[in-house]
RNA sequence: GCGCCCUUAGCUCAGCGGAUAGAGCAGCCGCCUUCUAAGCGGCAGGUCGCAGGUUCGAUUCCUGCAGGGCGCGCCA
């Protein structure tokens, strides 16, 4: 349970009894962890929300809302303090319960219902199908990858979607690279220099070129009046070629995304939309919106376009939702622009029933954020939201020295390189030790520290350390014994010192993390609980060495070691729940 | 020129409209015959970029300004 929240509903209870005026707003009424410890457990600023619309006194109120309070057999004291607050103090048996819970439910503990079992899709990654993926691509991936996980601990029903961009000038720029590759696998006498379309010259296109030759022999190609090999025009050969490179393409991505435990649940084809018509559907509700229009856009200011021309455009006014200039639809040869196509795919998602939807870019799509806000709001009616996750920039280095990053020096650094030699665990939740929108550095040496320098060990430490002394119990004790089940009907009231029970307030505030996580939709706010709970419990066991009474294995005290062993099951419970929101292994040992 | 993001301790960063703003690192002082010292305790360190506004209350919301990043009509 979401202990603030059950307390938030006692104290409206208890305001509602109190026979304040009719019809106030009790939406504002907050129960929440004070900020500081000391001032007890659960803080409530009702009476200063609700005085100065019920015409009394902040603290006045607070003193007859605390009265009623400390009925509560769980409230030990509700003492008003400040400028209105009500601080609640629980009594220890509160919190034992809370552990005894932990402990029942087990892996479990911490879903949500908040998300009400709506449907909401989360699309991330959809890297270009145009060759490996690389770090900033990475970090979108495991952004996106544990937003859908934490989604689905709070109860939300979540897809996982990749819309592959397997359509427009890029793919067919990816064919033409692949076309040289099979041309050079034929033996055909032909250089870089000389194929204006060779664009994409990473090696990963070679195995395409042969594995098209060993398909297609020399079929794709055709021999001159000399008997040389030279290539076919375009309309004969780019169909087989586009299609079995983007599959090549889409099977390294799949590899690479699978190696950081990444499975989408639906793969979107642009292609797929623009070909079945969905674009000039999807812009024909617009247009019966009176919402597109031919026109002339402004030149942007300052900066001129070097080719700069006016020009009429097939335009969408997204400045009626919040953008700022209007965006085109067409381009000038009359086919559709990306941002066309993508207005296509969110009525798509939006038709599969998708009220809440979330996009994980880049942050060089940020310009893109409004005008595909708008249009989710424009075909919608506003029924359907949008969030869109801006992953700010991956800079790499390696014992604080940048790792330089060219495509042309051949100094790339692929995803896969670096979850080779760092590991899944580590990229997954070093990912998320910022904020999306917070740059992020990535230093090799660093992550793979093993100090609690290194957060990504200072959490998997506290895990195994507490995997440890459960498999220590288990050699001295009946594995019945053991059980979680056994564990939470321990004698919890054995445990009373202040770090046992600090630890205990800490693991029970897990459900209202994932709960705000959720919310706003901010993984990493995981990480970050997870250091304090390691931190928590590395203290916890620090005490031990200082005073061997506080260890949680005593010879000499059965019962309180076995109420120990339950706060040590549930410290690994909560630990290992979260690590698995975000994707990181447990481990047992280290 | 315009838009978006960022600005919090020497460094790297958390911080949900709330009270005396928190971690880690670096610095200083301590803790290992015994559950993993890959760890822990303590000390010190702040005009929350600047200026206004809203509010009982602003690091948090709004406006303006400054500095940094990203982007800016037919690329995706």
């Amino acid at each position: 349970m979401n202990l603030f929240s059950h307390f938030r509903d006692i104290v409206v209870a208890e305001l509602q009894a109190l026979d304040l005026p009719a019809g106030l707003d009790l939406s504002r009424v907050a129960v929440e962890p004070p900020r500081d410890p000391a001032h007890g457990d659960i803080a409530t600023n009702a009476a200063m929300v609700l005085a100065k619309p019920a015409g009394l006194q902040p603290r006045a109120l607070a003193e007859r809302l605390a009265e009623r309070l400390r009925r509560q057999s769980a409230v030990t004291a509700a003492e008003v303090a400040g400028p209105g607050f009500i601080n609640l103090r629980l009594a220890d048996g509160f919190w034992h319960a809370r552990l005894a819970e932990i402990l029942r439910i087990g892996p479990a503990y911490g879903d949500a219902r908040i998300g009400g079992g709506r449907k909401v899709n989360v699309e991330y990654v959809s890297a270009n199908p145009t060759g490996p993926m690389h770090v900033g691509h990475g970090r979108g991936a495991v952004l996106g990858d544990a937003l859908a996980a934490l989604l689905a601990k709070a109860g939300y029903e979540v897809t996982r979607e990749y819309y592959l961009n397997d359509a427009g000038a890029q793919v067919e720029a990816l064919a033409w690279s692949a076309y040289f590759r099979y041309l050079q696998a034929l033996g055909a006498e032909i250089d870089e220099t000389s194929f204006a379309a060779f664009q994409y010259q990473g090696d990963y296109l070679v195995p395409v070129g042969e594995a098209l030759k060993a398909t297609y022999g020399e079929h794709l190609a055709e021999r001159g009046a000399d008997g040389r090999l030279v290539g076919k025009p375009l309309d004969e050969w780019l169909q087989p070629v586009r299609d079995s490179t983007i599959a090549a393409m889409m099977a390294l991505i799949r590899a690479d995304l699978a190696m950081l435990g990444i499975e989408h649940d639906v793969f979107a084809s642009e292609r797929a939309i623009v070909e079945s018509g969905a674009v000039d559907r999807a812009l024909q509700t617009l247009d019966a919106a009176g919402l597109i229009y031919v026109g002339t856009l402004e030149p942007p200011k300052g900066k001129l376009p070097e080719d700069w021309e006016e020009r009429p455009q097939t335009l969408f006014r997204s400045t009626q939702f919040g953008d700022d200039v209007d965006r085109p639809l067409k381009k000038s040869d009359g086919s559709w622009t990306y941002f066309a196509g993508d207005i296509a795919y969110h009525l798509d998602k939006y038709r599969r029933g998708f009220n809440e939807m979330v996009d994980v870019w880049g942050a060089d799509h940020g310009g893109y954020v409004k005008r595909m806000q708008a249009a989710v709001t424009a075909l919608t009616g506003g029924a359907a939201r949008l969030d869109v996750k801006l992953c700010q920039l991956v800079s790499l280095f390696d014992k604080g020295v940048p790792v330089r990053m060219s495509k042309r020096a051949g100094t790339f650094v692929t995803l896969r390189e670096v979850v080779d030699e760092v590991g899944k665990d580590v990229f997954r939740f070093v990912m998320l030790t910022r904020r999306n929108d917070q740059a992020l550095d990535f230093d090799f040496a660093k992550v793979v520290e093993q100090s609690k320098d290194n957060p990504v060990f200072y959490v998997q430490y506290a895990h195994a350390r507490a995997r440890s002394v459960l498999r220590r119990a288990a050699e001295t004790r009946p594995a019945a014994t053991l059980t979680p089940e056994s564990l939470a009907s321990a004698p919890l009231a054995r445990l009373t010192d202040p770090a046992e029970l600090a630890l205990i307030r800490h693991l029970a505030g897990w459900p209202r993390l994932v709960e705000s996580a959720a919310e706003a939709h901010e993984p990493h706010r995981i990480a970050f609980y997870l250091q304090e709970v390691a931190a928590l419990f590395h203290g916890l066991w620090n005490k031990g060495n200082d005073d061997a009474s506080l260890r949680f294995l005593l010879d000499n005290a059965p019962a309180l070691t076995e109420a120990r062993l339950a706060l040590v099951q549930a410290v690994a419970v909560v630990v290992a729940s979260g690590l698995t929101v975000i994707g990181v292994t447990p481990a047992e040992e280290m």
